[in-house]
DNA sequence: CCATATATCTCGATGCACCGAGATAATATC
DNA sequence: GATATTATCTCGGTGCATCGAGATATATGG
């Protein structure tokens, strides 16, 4: 693509403000280009961004109840119903009547539908896992650091959007 | 954060294959917090699914006709009107009448808006900039080829889902 | 127990992205 | 220069996620 000082491997030789920049730009493509697979991913099986954000959350945290999914994704509590009912339809989810306070309605994953080898998970996972053979030991622990880091900082900026709903944004929006 | 056996090739095949195994997780950990925090952007810019995905194809490719927009979201040409219609009433893309074929209207993205170092994105990339100064020249090095490689192939893998529309996904979604 | 609070669900309504079919305007073909 | 083709738009309609308000069931405190 951007073929400045066309070198060939990674980019040996580069100025270290070259390399921040293109990792600015290739991490922006790669948001973009993770987006797109997410997107295709969903649509495939018929998922709305909602549902796609609540299995997310249920893989992270495992079981929480249907009102923490509304805190969760933002919804109202209509909306938790048949999203949960559209999940549960699908597999993909489960409801367990709270044993201890039985207005309670927990939800859990079902983790053997959604991580399974044998689904496109396991085959993008395969996919992955051969980009890792090029490097060394070393250069994968450099790797496995900034990616911990990578998505720990989307976390918190992501975190300031949800929490602070006057942040700027872009410059006077008009609906 | 990563302070375990500090160990340097006792057992190489079993660390490695450790380092494989968190940078996997860490993968899919750092593909969940990227989409929530597009989410979230788009979020609070009121755009749609569609519609992000269509400001990121335009600033990758620039100018395009509004049929080729078709073509990218895989809308019928009734709903790219009323898409390039939110996006401009937003100022965030310019409909031009193509000079040489003036039945064709040119769509092109108002980079001023999307891309200034005043809005959400600039302050993004100062968040992720900021990570890279732990890192030496050569790390960077490893963590630009890395970024390049994965969305390559996160490309790839998007590709042949959304040309191959009967490859398997979940087993037996049921709608 | 009775009153109140809490968790989820049901129901009817609404908004919005999307679609198909036809309209409009420019271009290409003969 | 009549006809067919292409690119976009307009219009009416549909599906679906979401919502508010009220219903139901359970829990808690006096």
């Amino acid at each position: 693509m951007s073929s400045r000082s066309e070198t060939k491997k990674a980019a040996p030789g580069l100025r270290r403000r070259d390399l921040v920049e293109g990792i600015l730009m290739a991490g922006r493509e790669n948001s973009a280009a993770t987006v797109l697979l997410h997107t295709a991913i969903a649509e495939r099986a018929g998922l709305t961004a909602t549902d796609t954000k609540t299995i997310d959350t249920l893989m992270r945290l495992g079981r929480v109840t249907a009102g923490e999914v509304a805190g969760y994704t933002g919804l109202a509590t209509a909306s938790v119903t048949s999203l949960l009912d559209r999940l549960e339809r699908k597999g993909l989810v489960r409801r367990v009547r709270d044993a201890q306070d039985r207005r309670r309605v927990m939800v859990e994953p079902v983790r053997e539908r959604l991580a399974g080898g044998e689904n496109v998970f396991g085959s993008i996972r395969q996919g992955f896992a051969s980009l890792l053979e090029n490097y060394s030991d070393e250069q994968l622990e450099t790797i496995l650091d900034f990616m911990q880091r990578s998505s720990k900082r989307a976390r918190e900026i992501t975190a300031t959007f949800t929490a602070n709903p006057s942040s700027p944004f872009l410059p006077s929006i008009k609906k």
